[in-house]
DNA sequence: TCTGTTTCTTGACACCGTGTCAAGTAAAAC
DNA sequence: GTTTTACTTGACACGGTGTCAAGAAACAGA
């Protein structure tokens, strides 16, 4: 909070004055990313796809390239979600709204009749959800060094093979 | 580390004499959960497989049936992992042996040509790593209810399609 | 049985981060 | 010119990690 306070050239207090705990004030930047960088743009064109499968590279196009948009605030809650009850709940309640989106694409797929046999919509949707968790981005993109191109490429190719078919 | 100390029934400043930090008395509870829970004898089947696809399979069921047992102590690593630069490097380092692992299982697959074309050995080791992560097996088991031996038969098929033919 | 070592105890303290409170100031609004 | 709003400084409580000092209890070996 003091690091922010400094960077905002305001008192630390100032900041309490506008937010009344940390985990408010990380919800807040988070509507405002959203606002800014205009999600709801970058999913037109999955909810608009005429296959299920355009629907879901679409969709791992659209969430895959935003994640880096959130990132910082992502890991501030990640960091934060088994100590405070309060942040916990606001990024589950974030990740669930991506899990809509994994299921409404899933669906899409299952209506095509393409949908993997062995797995149903619900697991197939959690599968996609873990696939296209921040923490795995995270762990390919910074641990494993990969590209975001790189990243797009092969997860949509990945999640093809997983749950198409 | 009061609850610990409480837990093992001395104070919180005797825990002390025996691990001069948090991290350290977590890194010691690891080695001490790998001896006692037989991390070898779980690897053998992985590691005298005659076929890369066996050793893959018997991997994600050694590590992945592994998990549960370090869940306790591998959360509280991944908690701290920000915060605490000796504890990060230790789960990094944990993290790490795990990679040579799929990089093991990817590479017998790759000798008996049969790893998907489109994928480098580094880079199907890396999805395999991100697929066998802690966090993942948390996602699927906790917050979408698996149980342990669906977790397990699903993500075989899972991995053998994102990585095999 | 005495003695010295080891192990643990109590109780204090420093440091950091979050969150709260009170009193005062400076600028803007009316 | 007065009130309201936004911010200031400075203090404090609380919880958690880690440190330190002085004393007690268990346990060796002679």
């Amino acid at each position: 909070m003091s690091d922010i306070a400094k960077q905002a050239g305001i008192s630390r207090q100032a900041v309490y004055l506008h937010f009344p705990t940390r985990a408010e004030l990380l919800i807040a930047t988070t509507r405002y990313i959203d606002e800014v960088k205009d999600i709801d743009a970058r999913l037109v064109k999955s909810r608009s796809a005429s296959t299920g499968l355009e629907r879901l590279e679409a969709f791992v196009e659209a969430w895959g390239n935003y994640i880096p948009e959130i990132y910082g605030v992502a890991s501030a809650f990640i960091a934060m979600q088994t100590k405070d009850e309060e942040a916990g709940a606001a990024w589950d309640d974030r990740m669930s709204a991506v899990r809509h989106g994994c299921e409404a694409a899933v669906e899409a797929l299952a209506r095509d009749g393409r949908l993997t046999l062995s797995l149903s919509t619900s697991e197939a949707t959690d599968l996609l959800w873990g696939q296209l968790s921040v923490e795995n981005w995270e762990l390919l993109r910074h641990r494993c060094g990969w590209t975001q191109a790189r990243y797009i490429d092969v997860l949509q190719q990945t999640v093809r093979a997983m749950l198409v078919e």
